[in-house]
DNA sequence: TCTTCTAACATACAGTCTGTATGGAACAGG
DNA sequence: CCTGTTCCATACAGACTGTATGTTAGAAGA
């Protein structure tokens, strides 16, 4: 993995260009599977974009389906790193009960997953194209993992009640993920944030240990 | 559409042999887009099932995407009826204030999603096949209209606080959905199950307007 | 430095698939 | 009987994916 160990800067010099152009090639295809789908972008669309041939992608990926998986990954963790950035910068700066910082966390999930690559890689395309267990194994490495820990620490401080966290993990998910989806889409997307978050807001207080009732307008 | 006129008998015969291979072509593709997916399933696969040519599909359909379109409306339209024909029966045998009535629905609305054909066709395969646009309009016609206005129903009697309806609508739905798949997906069905049941039972409780608390174990 | 070997590509090719165009057969209508 | 249309089969053209082959530049050893 990491094993360059002699002539280090000549070496360095052709890894990174090697490197290079793999990004190069992620980077093309996520712009455009991004914007026409996976089906419908050939991979000489791809290579164009990159700026390589053919020959390039398919020494670095497997198949077409194996740099998708390496798009989707890379829009995962990116989408991973802006939910824990995120999370680190409320933790700090606000103050609340651990159920009201919960529920502001949901609220910035569902803001971080307004992303055109996002939704239609990871939550559209994704599942089609490399099948529910490979999808699933990505989603649960990058995602999964961090909304399921948080998950259970609020059930061990009791701010929500004791329930199974793999399905509340992933129900929760796609519910956010559904609520992104439908902000995206509608016409007037001020109302339709303010309505999904009504909504998320409604559900979220069912799973309250000390149910606060109506919190807020 | 419902138009021959003349020759009731003769007609009916030929009308009938031409609505006969295209029912074949959407049997044939429903079948096979269902354990193969869209992609990985080639017209020539499709029409040998239907024991037809590529000719005939080309005749009824405008192409592949077209095929899918009806396939997965047949889909929706199957789940639309048993959804509703459970409704009925559940309205007239069982008895219980409006909520809990609410509830079951939601839990047989979930028995009822555990379906290969459904999850594979309808929930995964029809977004990227589709687009959104479509997709949408076709949920829309068969699906989201029943759950729509029993939730409108629900909100005018007083079971659900109010709220907008277009997105908990498609909120619950992904919830339900999602909830479906997981516990398809899953080992052990029986406890996913249970799991699953309890996570959405907890969340359904956020909608209750009166919030009966903790109801059942 | 010279040789050699290999990674990193580019190019050419074969197979497959989709959609269309053409042709024909059966049936309805005048 | 003749004509037109529906319904479908066949043949063909284009596109796309994956692979096999060729080539070059850098790394490594002597």
């Amino acid at each position: 993995m990491t094993a360059p160990r002699s002539t280090r800067s000549l070496r360095s010099r052709r890894a990174e260009h090697t490197a290079d152009t793999r990004r190069a090639l992620v980077r093309a295809a996520r712009t455009l599977f991004a914007e026409r789908g996976y089906a419908a972008t050939g991979t000489e669309d791809i290579v164009a974009a990159a700026q390589v041939t053919r020959g390039a992608l398919y020494h670095h990926f497997k198949d077409k389906a194996d740099l998708f998986r390496a798009v989707m990954g890379e829009c995962a963790q990116d989408m991973a790193e802006r939910l824990v950035e995120q999370e680190t910068a409320r933790a700090e700066s606000e103050t609340g009960d651990a159920w009201t910082l919960l529920r502001h966390g949901f609220q910035s999930f569902l803001d971080a997953c307004n992303d055109p690559d996002f939704q239609r890689i990871v939550l559209v395309e994704g599942p089609a194209v490399l099948g529910h267990s490979a999808w699933d194994a990505l989603v649960e490495q990058h995602g999964y993992v961090l909304l399921a820990e948080e998950l259970t620490r609020a059930i061990d401080e009791g701010s929500i009640s004791p329930m199974p966290v793999a399905p509340l993990t992933r129900m929760l998910a796609a519910l956010i993920s559904e609520a992104s989806l439908y902000i995206a889409r509608a016409e007037d997307h001020e109302t339709a944030r303010k309505e999904a978050g009504e909504v998320l807001e409604r559900l979220l207080t069912g799973l309250s240990r000390q149910d606060p009732s109506r919190t807020g307008a």
